[in-house]
DNA sequence: CTGGTCATTTTTTTT
DNA sequence: AAATGACCAG
């Protein structure tokens, strides 16, 4: 039954209510951490049912699955049942709802309708590949660097053309080359990569008028979740969407835009009531997450970067407890801590597994953090939602899939001609690709035609053949029509576990008695129950049957956009170790933060630019401000990196912690005293009145908690600024 | 053609 | 430390 218009505002404040009743026209949500974003997002979408909207007119578009799902089930709980799935609102990741509709008019995008989506292993290929075909030497610059510059592009929407156009100097020269020669590469192989996505369809708003008012109509009201982390493309995608009618709602916080480095536009937001001069704006600030002592920290914290909009962060949960700063001697003796931690929430404040996160800036310091809670038994999961489709012998399956798919992804079929080794070796390949180009073949077709061709062994020959009449079998297979239920999943399960067995991955590992190939079999099983628990995301025009081929396009589809965030599972009794970037929109009763080290948070490669160091110091804003209750932060003075052994830096970001809103412990060895190091933190706070025998009386302007001890910044009334160990410094609170 | 050893390179975050 | 790539012996 439908919400009634009560019902929906029950339990809401003033604030939250207003940005729930606004109904036509822009709406700017700034949401602070733990202020009820998802909660105001659902409950105003239902509110624009219940006041007659039809529901199929809402699109939400969110950055992760998990935000989507989440956000569709809260919603589905509060419509009419008949309201859910088709004919409910479309709540899609901004790149899975591109994808359909780039899928949906395929032909107006220009786009072949089964084509391939690149993840970055094989993106990366690909640029690898056209760096070769563009003469670019790799020792000066890495595939990685030039994707990224590409990548860099296309989210600013130039393409190759474009980039060509407005390019200067050597290096951009190389870029260019490269870019070109990778998006005819792309092009061969009818295979977008993430950026075409979003770029791909701007290109088809802005050329096709008949899409572009279709979908204005269609959808009347927009709602965009986490704007902070909006990047240009995606700018474009959603005011076109609404520019008949206006009627666009973003939500986010400008203090948690962590997405620059991917082309994220933090003037998104920061500008949206510019552009729209009717935009009602709602600030969110009343903290309902965390305790007292958490958001004073993480409010101390933002306030140090320069631009911003300032905004009050506040809490009524009552103070709680101090967040805990401990330094270690290493990673070892850092994670052990982290386990003893885990380990009293659990025993002394009975904060169950799931309620617990492990939060670090880069994968690698999750390695060290497995060993201590293995021999701790904590149970624990990494949430890395790509793990496992980044495992060797589902890429393979995978890749097969995708052949079969679209029989002109070539970076698919090149990974999987000798995978297993069938006898197809480089030479074999190099003939077979000669002859290709002789001929203006595709490879696979180049490959059919195995047998005309000269100076191949009749073993490779055979080979060949035999590859070729396998790849074939399955995509027969595929071309039936099956229905758009679960039964239709049986069928492309089925066909999974074709493609793994003819293929010969299975035997390959069969024959193997090791552990480790025991496992991958496991998890080429486990990639067949994925198929068959898989559905297809319902689509606008359908009838009861749909083609094998297309089942298969969205299972691959799916596979391709998994991510991170999507991996955490709430159900789960243990703990989650996760990146910061992973850990934005989740909360935790206890929080535990590794590697408050310069170099690691705020990251080397942040270091030389002011704009990117704020947003390292807004990583850290979204680390802490998960925390419900209780959180640790932790430093190691001593960390292996890279198979070297160094001491460490602390990270300027703990010495902007507001002093008496954190409690320090040095566990490092010779800190006996810290304890009442802490204690000074405590006694002179930031602002307080100072007197010292030599300069007089003084303001406290900062205090720094440093290994070695607490020190203070204090303004003297006699003019100079003076830096003071707290320790030795006989300083006297006036004040 | 395959499977091994040795040298080189990596240096963030992710849809 | 670990992963990738080049090179070489069977």
């Amino acid at each position: 039954m439908a919400a009634t218009h009560e019902a929906i505002l029950a339990n809401l404040t003033n604030a939250q209510r207003a940005a729930v009743t606004h109904r036509d026209g822009a709406l700017l949500v700034l949401a602070g951490p733990g202020s009820g974003k998802t909660t105001v997002v659902t409950h105003r979408m239902a509110h624009l049912i219940a006041g007659g909207v039809p529901s199929w007119q809402i699109l939400a578009l969110t950055f992760t699955n998990k935000a989507a799902g989440e956000m569709g089930e809260r919603m589905a709980a509060m419509l009419p049942r008949r309201l859910t799935g088709r004919g409910g609102p479309t709540v899609a990741t901004f790149h899975s709802f591109c994808a359909r509709q780039l899928r949906q008019f395929a032909e107006a995008a220009d786009l072949a309708p089964r084509y391939s989506i690149y993840d970055e292993a094989d993106r990366r290929d690909a640029i690898k590949q056209a760096m070769k075909q563009a003469e670019v030497d790799s020792t000066n610059f890495t595939p990685g660097a030039i994707g990224a510059a590409i990548s860099n592009a296309k989210n600013r929407l130039l393409d190759a053309q474009a980039f060509a156009a407005q390019a200067s100097g050597f290096r951009e020269g190389l870029i260019t080359r490269v870019y070109s020669a990778y998006e005819k590469i792309l092009r061969a192989n009818d295979a977008l990569d993430f950026d075409d996505l979003l770029l791909r369809m701007v290109r088809l708003l802005r050329t096709d008028e008949q899409v572009r008012t279709q979908l204005q109509q269609r959808y009347h009201y927009l709602l965009i979740d986490e704007y902070q982390d909006t990047n240009h493309a995606q700018f474009v995608i959603a005011h076109t969407l609404a520019a008949s009618h206006g009627n666009i709602c973003v939500v986010g916080d400008p203090d948690q835009s962590i997405y620059g480095w991917r082309g994220a536009d933090i003037s998104n937001i920061l500008e949206f009531e510019q552009q729209y001069s009717m935009a009602k704006v709602v600030p969110l600030g009343q903290n309902f997450r965390s305790t007292g002592h958490i958001v004073d920290a993480a409010a101390g914290l933002i306030e140090c970067n320069k631009r911003r909009k300032s905004k009050r962060l506040y809490t009524e949960l009552g103070a709680g407890e101090r967040p805990a700063v401990v330094i270690c001697r290493d990673e070892q003796h850092e994670a052990a801590l982290v386990a003893d931690f885990l380990r009293g929430q659990s025993e002394q404040h009975g904060v169950v597994w799931k309620e617990m996160a492990v939060l670090y800036r880069v994968n690698a310091l999750s390695r060290v953090l497995e060993e201590a809670l293995r021999t701790a038994e904590i149970p624990y999961v990494i949430a890395r939602g790509t793990a496992f489709y980044d495992r060797k012998e589902i890429k393979d399956a995978l890749a097969y899939l995708r052949v079969i798919a679209n029989p002109n992804d070539e970076v698919s079929l090149r990974r999987i001609i000798n995978t297993p080794s069938r006898g197809i070796g480089k030479t074999t390949l190099k003939k077979v690709e000669l002859f290709a180009i002789d001929g203006q073949l595709r490879l696979l077709e180049a490959l059919r035609r195995a047998g005309d061709m000269t100076g191949l062994t009749s073993r490779a020959v055979n080979a060949i053949t035999k590859f070729v009449q396998m790849l074939e079998g399955c995509h027969n297979a595929a071309v039936v029509e099956v229905p758009r239920t679960l039964a239709g999943s049986k069928h492309l399960a089925r066909l999974v576990e074709q493609v793994i067995r003819e293929s010969g991955l299975e035997s390959a590992y069969q024959r193997s008695p090791t552990e480790e190939d025991q496992q991958r079999l496991a998890n080429l099983e486990e990639l067949i129950s994925a198929a068959a628990q898989f559905v297809a995301p319902p689509a606008d025009e359908q009838g009861p049957e749909l083609r094998l081929l297309d089942l298969l396009t969205a299972f691959l589809e799916s596979v391709a956009l998994v991510s991170d965030a999507d991996l955490v599972d709430p159900q789960r009794g243990t703990v989650t170790l996760m990146t910061l970037h992973t850990a934005k929109g989740l909360e935790f009763s206890a929080v535990a933060m590794i590697g408050l080290e310069e170099g690691l948070l705020p990251h080397v490669r942040a270091a030389d630019s002011e704009s990117e160091l704020e947003e390292e110091r807004r990583l850290c804003f979204v680390g802490i401000t998960r925390a419900k209750r209780r959180l640790q932060l932790s430093r190691a003075a001593v960390r292996t990196h890279r198979g070297i052994r160094e001491p460490t830096i602390e990270s300027r970001f703990l010495g902007e912690l507001p002093a008496e809103s954190i409690v320090l412990s040095d566990q490092a060895g010779e800190g006996v005293r810290l304890d009442h190091e802490r204690d000074n933190a405590v006694e002179f706070p930031v602002g307080s009145i100072v007197r010292h025998p030599k300069f007089g009386l003084g303001r406290v302007e900062s205090i720094m908690l440093r290994a070695v001890g607490a020190s203070a910044r204090v303004a003297f009334s006699t003019g100079g600024t003076k830096t003071l160990i707290l320790d030795f410094a006989p300083l006297e609170r006036v004040e």
